[in-house]
DNA sequence: GCCGGTCGTCGAAGCGCTTCGACACTCTTT
DNA sequence: AAAGAGTGTCGAAGCGCTTCGACGACCGGC
């Protein structure tokens, strides 16, 4: 199999042309004849030419390569991950780069050495944190760099994530446009509050800014993800607040338990309680009911931190921060 | 910040030797004296060098970088991908290597583009199907590959998963050690065992060789993932066999629905019902109560994938076939 | 005291590509 | 008819590294 890799002058005498012909068809840099594209063309295809990547990296200064660094903790949001993951491959093929994954087991240093080796052009970073250690150090790197997500400073830096702030606040406004007089929020377990990841308290503020603005009574309380847990946040919410009859859930692992628990302690959804997940898409449609939720547009914000990271490259300005809008599916839950 | 980039000849200067010198030091595959090893390896550290991975590629053949390939069907399993995507980069990480990051869209393009212009040494393929469309490619190409996942005909392919048989099996010995004798596997949605996928059918096999050499009853049924599907289906499990008494859950979306549908039956975990399933560990440790489950080796499976590349890079000869033996760890639902 | 053998180091030849300046044309414009 | 302005193509100079052959220095054995 796979005869021996062809380079560049083979295709060049195979068309009779010179290299820097071939080269200029390939990269548009110069104006070529229909012709002789056509000649070129021709004999790439015919001999099976791809170029060589190291090569053109080292001729061109661009690996066509971007890292892709995953997040500090490894056990959050497991699943969205995967499809941010996913939609930013996707994406930078569109700008005919590739990805480079990266974990957190190097600490910062392998964000330094993929930079400083230039394997790769440019940096993508998957759910940044408040105090994130990996953002000074992109500070001071030359290679452009996109956050998914807020670190507590971002001045200098480009961010993009939902606008869970906007989230939070249009689910009051939903319960509130059914006729709702009392709601809460249950959201991330308290040691995600604790440690201070930005989505969270976002989307709190926008929930109790939300309730304020409306003139609703609302709560907000954390919620951890077992059923036990869960299970008792929810009775000790329906004993506190006997008026309440929506509640937004705002934590994928907990969407179920919190169904579950309504369910045994006898709330039928939405006749006795109104429920909006923040969540993943699917997880709000394969529940029982199928949940109202705002949407984490997962693939939307992979293509758009891709995006920003390529204008960067090229060298055009971009906004430090890319706040993408709430998208509220309204299914039978409420 | 960043100033120009540093390249291997200065570093010879700086220490006072040839570039070559810098080279063996750090490549090691010539004898270099203490003393000089000393001096370049300082003068390194000094000027902050970082070897230009393209050139390096260009001359040695060799990227360092080996491709991790998504699976076709992004839907699926989507949390144990990632750990296993952690794993193999953690794993890769430890033989000097990155990982670049493809997914199925540009189907098997992606795989022959990054082979042939060389930017990868070498291919693991994550969650490979028994018909998988990638297969026949990775024959014909000159990098090694391993797979996770077993294809229909592995023959010449190297291949590693957890031993789905065994973990079916193990499940049935255990509930049979606990003196159930009518027990049912509950597995992946009828469509996954329709198209083949080559786990879900494994376990069940293996479950009801168990079954019939322990001489107990045993059923085993798909089970589809929305709580109202689970719970139509554990109803008529429960109706059709009233001296049911174990049951094992293959599928890990439906595992928390198995659970609130025994609960409303009446039934309860472990008294009246005992239930194993074969799922991530964190999910299993999670539910309420903690399963005792079989625990998907992820970070086994992935550090084990590319040991088996990174062997074969190197030229040796590696097992076709590699197993995992399947873990059960008690809980309380047994 | 000479020979063969390591050992440690060097210089130079690429690896396959991009890019720059040069140059031969062909059109326009005067 | 000459000067200028494009076009389209070429040749050569690197990009930063690895690797090969060469070669002095030094060793022990005779």
């Amino acid at each position: 199999m796979s005869r021996r890799t062809v380079t560049i002058s083979e295709v060049a005498k195979h068309a009779g042309v010179a290299v820097s012909t071939v080269s200029y068809v390939l990269s548009g840099k110069r104006t070529i004849s229909a012709d002789t594209r056509r000649r070129v063309l021709d004999s790439i295809n015919a001999l099976g030419y791809h170029p060589n990547a190291g090569a053109r990296a080292l001729a061109s200064k661009r690996s066509n390569v971007i890292a892709l660094v995953l997040p500090l903790r490894a056990g959050m949001h497991v699943p969205v991950l995967m499809r941010f993951a996913s939609a930013v491959v996707t994406a930078a093929r569109r700008f005919d780069h590739d990805v480079l994954l990266l974990t957190a087991d190097e600490g910062t240093a392998g964000i330094r050495r993929v930079a400083a080796s230039a394997l790769v052009d440019a940096l993508v970073l998957m759910d940044v944190e408040l105090d994130d250690r990996r953002v000074p150090l992109l500070r001071e790197l030359a290679e452009p760099s996109v956050l998914i997500g807020f670190p507590a400073r971002p001045a200098g830096l480009t961010c993009v994530d939902l606008d869970f702030h906007a989230a939070g606040a249009r689910c009051a406004e939903h319960l509130a446009e059914r006729g709702h007089q009392e709601i809460a929020l249950l959201g991330a377990p308290s040691v995600v509050y604790d440690r201070g990841t930005g989505f969270a308290t976002r989307t709190r503020d926008g929930f109790a800014a939300a309730v304020a603005d409306l003139g609703l009574k609302g709560v907000a309380l954390p919620c951890e993800e077992t059923f036990d847990e869960v299970y008792e946040t929810v009775r000790d919410l329906l004993l506190d607040h006997p008026g309440l009859s929506g509640v937004v859930v705002h934590n994928e692992a907990a969407v179920s338990h919190v169904l579950a628990a309504l369910r045994q302690l006898g709330r039928r959804v939405p006749q006795d309680m109104a429920v909006v997940a923040i969540c993943p898409e699917d997880v709000a449609e394969r529940a029982s009911p199928p949940l109202t939720s705002v949407l984490i547009p997962a693939e939307e914000v992979g293509r758009e931190a891709v995006r920003l990271v390529m204008d960067k490259l090229e060298g055009r300005v971009v906004p430090d921060s890319t706040l993408l809008a709430p998208l509220l599916a309204v299914r039978s839950s409420t």
